[in-house]
RNA sequence: GCCGGAGUGGCGGAAUUGGCAGACGCAAGGGACUUAAAAUCCCUCGGAACCUCGUUCUGUACGAGUUCGAGUCUCGUCUCCGGCACCA
């Protein structure tokens, strides 16, 4: 063994060993209990990041641990490998979109097998491949058959600068989620995936994710934003129209004083005559900051009071949710009150609260704001006196006795937009014939392969539409002349269910249901926070559509969930050079003009504000141990990580330590055959024979099983690797300053080192196996079993009691562990401290908690 | 605006069920080793007061409350972060 921690040969000697032994390869053997253990896979933008490190660093801690406590276990890699950049790079640099990605994952697999990550690359997906890309379109016509895919025109979110459309899940306050372009609507014909029939499925089975943060499941609950009211029609006075109105509140339909429908509602054209202003509203559709709108010079009838109203085109009104069109109420609707107060609409108050319930109506004229509370109904013909609660449901019975209307669900999700003008992503697989209309390609025709021969001059339209070699086609009806969609699939769809194609070999069916029904679901996932809907709405719909066509046989794909916070560093800008990187600002000054640098907040580490460590710079000045460590050290892995360059040298520190520990005590493993066993602990144990020695040696022998209740515990409940870290540390200072005399304590002092070796491993995995192997161990430490601990050896035989008077600590007593209420209460009254402390008062009551503290409650304090 | 989450030393963070606040690490200060430095090792380290040992008081954003006892529970306030945002 060397003396010195030579980390660059001990993580190559190791990832070569891993690799060449097959350590890392999937066992099939189904009799095993599994473990399916799965990071969200990468863009392969060609550099992985610190965000990736953490990432996967703590997915690989957990498949690690798992299969040390007995797993089979799953942990798997791949590429997420369909997607904007690789196109741009063809625009720019002329490069294939396809050679650009497949370097992109060679220099990027070389990174991650750099960290130690233990992947099986026997099962690795990458999703341009058409191989994987076969089943997206697979996928797509079997949703066809089911009605679940279909097509339409709509407005759709256009980001100009990416040249496609966006889901609505894509726009991120009203901006493009890759490129942070203003997004503009646009009217287009699209494929949709039909998710909003899973809508309430999806929303009932947020109860099944107990294993998922609760910020996660609510935002997905608030996405798919059920609500539930009423809808109903309001006639069109002397035309034969009906407007269809969605309302929450059915109990305030005596207060309607006017309506409001969407610019681009199907009656608006009838309504309007003026289609100046109609476009002029069409103009500001959309735009929060001003609520404008204009009579249309038409009525309503209010189906309730048979009262007419008029009938206005606001812009505020959307076509996308409801019916496009709503009733106003401004008495109980702060944004109608506003409307009305603008086009001097009268206000009718139809509720009022229930404390002054039996009193009179508000006149209009003291209204400064709507009332927009529950409460008692008014001015309602029969419905008054009436509480809202009761009125809706009465309400809404009345409405559909009646056929005026009836009660309904809405939802704010949208269905899934899924075409994209772009070329590197999978085709979607329908031909467009002039005789039989839309014809989906034939099952034995796929996959459609992207065509390799096109050019990419980034000048609008998707390259596909200008290769006429892969738009002329068959028809595979009627074999006449026709044309293949152009459009892609949306790379979200490729994510929706790669976690499915891990379950299977490379070289075995993907829908293998053996295979999937063993290991499906993950057991657990990883991955950043900002998938909260996009992502995880997709997989979770996917799963459950998949469920229907019979390929999957469960409903949900992720049990449990971990969203790792996220790196940040300090920013640092120079007044002349702008941001800076950490290596160019130098004792406090730009490294190019000397002055000083100004610290900005601690942001998340982002290319374009500079504040980014390159991972590869920092495995080759400390390890990927250390980086691991670190990053797994610095926070718990839920919250977000705040970078520091003295942190990571604390953490090499650290693993410099255990190194050094383990070298001085080398020779120790001779005394590996003495087994420190809770008996032989215990008989040295009898009174007369504590010598100081052995005294000593217990106390380790009892850390080092406190140490591995801890580590294990911590890692258990929800992976608190940093407390697991902190307590390996405690127990490397114990070490250290324990020095062996007799057999007993070098038996002692080995049990200790390999038991923190054994807890190391996952985190360090490299120093683990060489320091193992140092010990004398002849296999790999990852096929050693988990250390367990003796809860009676864990177990102190004395405790310090803690001794309150009033509250206020004032003395602490060491007694054995056990004590009875009774005796800790004796001690503690017979303590002198104590009995200074009380002399002349009253003793009240005494609070005695086993084993931990007792509390004297004294009168007149 | 609505819905979440958080606020603890100089810093990152511990405190698992209401029971010793500050584990562990970083930084800082002091010491040992060294010709010197680095590395390493040892000690100190929330604040304040005082009879310098030591002891007392105080302290988990702020204000109240429940309790023998609150960082932890309840109510109110402030600040920060995240999500949604004309959703009828």
């Amino acid at each position: 063994m060397k003396e010195k921690y030579d980390f660059h040969e001990i993580e190559a000697k190791w990832q070569e060993y891993w690799s060449g032994k097959g350590l890392n390869k999937t066992d099939t053997d189904a009799s095993r209990e599994k473990f399916y253990c799965l990071e969200m896979f990468p863009y392969p933008s060609g550099k992985i990041h610190m965000g990736h490190v953490r990432n996967y660093a703590i997915g690989d801690v957990i498949a690690r641990y798992k299969k040390m406590r007995g797993f089979n276990v799953l942990h798997p890699m791949g590429w997420d490998a369909f997607g904007m950049p690789a196109e741009n790079a063809a625009i720019k640099h002329g490069l294939h979109p396809a050679k650009w990605t497949y370097e992109n994952i060679e220099s990027m697999k070389k990174q991650l097998d750099r960290m130690g990550l233990n992947y099986d690359w026997d099962r690795e997906v990458t999703t341009c491949s058409p191989e994987y890309y076969k089943w997206n379109q697979w996928f797509f016509l079997r949703l066809l058959e089911k009605g679940l895919a279909y097509r339409k025109s709509s407005f759709v979110n256009w980001c100009p600068s990416c040249a496609t459309v966006l889901a609505n899940e894509q726009v991120i306050d009203g901006k493009c989620w890759r490129c942070d372009s203003l997004v503009i609507q646009k009217e287009l014909e699209q494929w949709f995936f039909r998710i909003t029939r899973y809508a309430e499925e999806l929303l009932r089975d947020c109860d099944k994710l107990t294993g998922w943060p609760e910020r996660v499941v609510l935002m997905q609950k608030h996405w798919i934003g059920k609500s539930e009211g009423a809808e109903v029609d309001f006639p069109v006075q002397g035309m034969d129209e009906k407007i269809k109105i969605f309302t929450t509140r059915p109990d305030t339909l005596f207060g309607v004083t006017f309506m409001c429908i969407a610019p681009g509602h199907p009656l608006a054209e009838k309504l309007v005559r003026d289609k100046d202003k109609l476009n002029a509203i069409k103009e500001k559709y959309g735009k929060i900051e001003e609520k404008v709108g204009f009579f249309t010079g038409q009525y309503a009838v209010n189906p309730l009071t048979d009262r007419k109203v008029p009938i206005y085109v606001a812009n505020f009104v959307l076509m996308e949710y409801g019916t496009g069109a709503i009733m106003s109420v401004p008495a109980h609707d702060q944004r109608d009150f506003e409307f009305a107060g603008e086009y001097d609409l009268p206000v009718v108050p139809v509720i009022v609260p229930e404390k002054s319930a039996g009193g009179k109506d508000l006149p209009a004229s003291e209204f400064k704001q709507a009332y927009e509370d529950e409460g008692i109904l008014v001015n309602s013909g029969n419905f008054s006196g009436l509480k809202s609660s009761q009125a809706k449901t009465e309400i809404g019975k009345y409405i559909e006795e009646k056929g005026l209307g009836k009660r309904t669900i809405n939802y704010k999700l949208r269905d899934w937009g899924i075409s994209r003008q772009r070329y590197w992503g999978t085709p979607i697989p329908v031909i467009y014939c002039d005789k039989c209309g839309i014809v989906p390609v034939p099952e034995k025709d796929l996959p459609v392969i992207l065509p390799e021969d096109v050019k990419f001059t980034g000048k609008g339209g998707s390259p596909l539409a200008e290769s006429e070699e892969f738009r002329k086609v068959k028809c595979p009806k009627c074999s006449g002349e026709a044309r293949r969609e152009t459009d892609t699939m949306d790379t979200f769809v490729d994510s929706s269910w790669y976690f499915v194609r891990y379950c299977s070999k490379r070289d075995e069916n993907p829908l293998d249901k053996r295979n999937i029904s063993y290991w499906m679901p993950v057991d657990q996932y990883i991955g950043g926070i900002e998938h909260a809907v996009l992502h995880l709405l997709y997989s979770r719909f996917f799963t459950k559509a998949l469920r229907d066509l019979e390929v999957l046989p469960f409903d949900e794909p992720f049990l449990n969930l971990l969203t790792q916070g996220m790196v940040c560093k300090e920013t640092l800008r120079c007044p002349e050079h702008d941001w800076l990187f950490p290596e160019e600002a130098q004792d406090g000054k730009c490294v190019l003009c000397g002055r000083p640098v100004d610290r900005g907040r601690v942001e998340k580490m982002s290319k374009s504000r500079k504040n980014v460590i390159d991972p590869d710079a920092l495995i080759r000045r400390y390890g990927a141990d250390t980086m691991r460590l670190f990053s797994l050290f610095a926070a718990p892995p839920e919250r977000d990580l705040e970078w520091s360059d003295k942190g990571v040298e604390g953490a090499h520190r650290f693993l410099n330590r255990v190194w050094g520990i383990v070298y001085k005590n080398s020779d120790s493993k001779n005394s590996n055959e003495l087994p420190v066993t809770s008996d032989k602990l215990k008989t040295k144990e009898k009174p007369g024979d504590s010598s100081l020695v052995i005294r000593h040696s217990l106390l380790l022998v009892r850390k080092t099983h406190q140490t591995i209740k801890k580590v294990t515990g911590d890692i258990d409940r929800e992976y608190h690797f940093n407390t697991a870290i902190a307590a390996l540390m405690e127990l490397i200072n114990e070490i250290s300053s324990f020095t062996p005399e007799a057999d007993e304590d070098r038996a002692s002092l080995f049990f200790a080192l390999k038991s923190i070796l054994l807890m190391l491993a996952p985190f360090a995995p490299h120093i683990g196996e060489e320091l193992w192997e140092a010990i004398g161990e002849k296999s790999s430490i990852f096929e050693s079993p988990w250390p367990v601990w003796d809860e009676a050896l864990a177990k102190e035989e004395e405790v310090e009691l803690v001794i309150q008077v009033n509250g206020k600590l004032r003395a602490k007593l060491l007694v054995p562990a056990g004590l009875s209420d009774e005796e800790a209460r004796q001690r503690s009254l017979e303590d002198a401290k104590v009995k200074e402390i009380i002399s002349g008062k009253e003793i009240n009551k005494v609070v005695v908690v086993k084993g931990k503290l007792v509390n004297i409650v004294t009168s007149n304090k």
